[in-house]
DNA sequence: CTACAAGTTGAAGTGAACTTGAAGTCAAGT
DNA sequence: ACTTGACTTCAAGTTCACTTCAACTTGTAG
């Protein structure tokens, strides 16, 4: 059942979803229903664990593209499609804090200035780029749903 | 100029759109084009700032909403608005902090188990929420539009 | 066998934060 | 006066990641 493939945390409609977005595939039983093979469940719990570390489906999918299509995937091969995650949560992190940190300094100050406040331009980034230009690593630009469990 | 008040690092179109949001607005010359005092580059400054701590346009127009509507908002107006921020962001970072050591831990492993698995169901928040379900501050979830330096 | 839950499809809707387009107005330089 | 470019409005379009709906079919417990 699909309903309990469900169980790995997503609604029904989000797997029906990855699945016509080429995220996943599917089996069908006579009656063409979903049958869904264990790979799947890990398939999932990549997307998951991806989604957390900040990356959208379109990057989810071309990773999950660099798995071997002739054999099950090996846990070498997801070690590997994880890998680069960690570079980017610490890019992430970085960002939080230097921007903490500007928030420290602008708590004293109650300046918010277009072009030195850290907090409107954290870590200077932009100061080259356009002039005032706030900037920052899309990576943490909140988006708007937040999952909720079912 | 709405033109030079865009060079806070705003597009034309995203200016007025917070005023048809009702987070900013605008004196008119007789000829009805838009002229901004000088606090409303204070305002922009504080919605980019938000939104880089990871606030909704909706929470920044409830945070500005708390300004005096009578007098120049103060220094003190906008330090007491940053204020909460420092928990927003303190939270972000721990969240993301926690992310990265469990995925140290996955990365020996290759795991990636729908249940334990510290990448798909980080610091274990939901375990006992849903079966299996991965859960995250809702905050680190990343926006699609990551934006440009015009 | 029958009831009913669970599954199927495709299309359309959602929400946030904008952007784009069309059609017209205003301001400034020559 | 004329041209150019910046500006105006309003409506509609865009992206992402889904969810919801309607109408129908399958699978299974009793």
């Amino acid at each position: 059942m699909g309903q309990l493939g469900l169980r790995a945390g997503f609604a029904t409609s989000a797997i029906r979803y990855y699945e016509a977005e080429g995220l996943i595939d599917s089996a069908r039983s006579p009656g063409g229903q979903r049958r869904y093979q264990r790979t799947v469940l890990r398939r999932l719990a990549f997307i998951r664990a991806a989604q957390n570390v900040g990356l959208s489906l379109d990057e989810v999918r071309t990773a999950l593209a660099g798995l071997p299509q002739g054999r099950t995937p090996s846990k070498a091969d997801w070690t590997r499609l994880s890998q680069s995650w960690r570079a980017r949560l610490d890019e992430q992190i970085d960002g939080l804090t230097a921007l903490r940190d500007g928030l420290t300094t602008c708590i004293g100050c109650g300046c918010l200035s277009l072009r030195r406040c850290a907090l409107s331009n954290p870590g200077d980034v932009a100061a080259g780029v356009a002039p005032g230009a706030g900037y920052l690593p899309p990576a943490l630009r909140r988006g708007a749903r937040a999952w909720r469990p079912s």
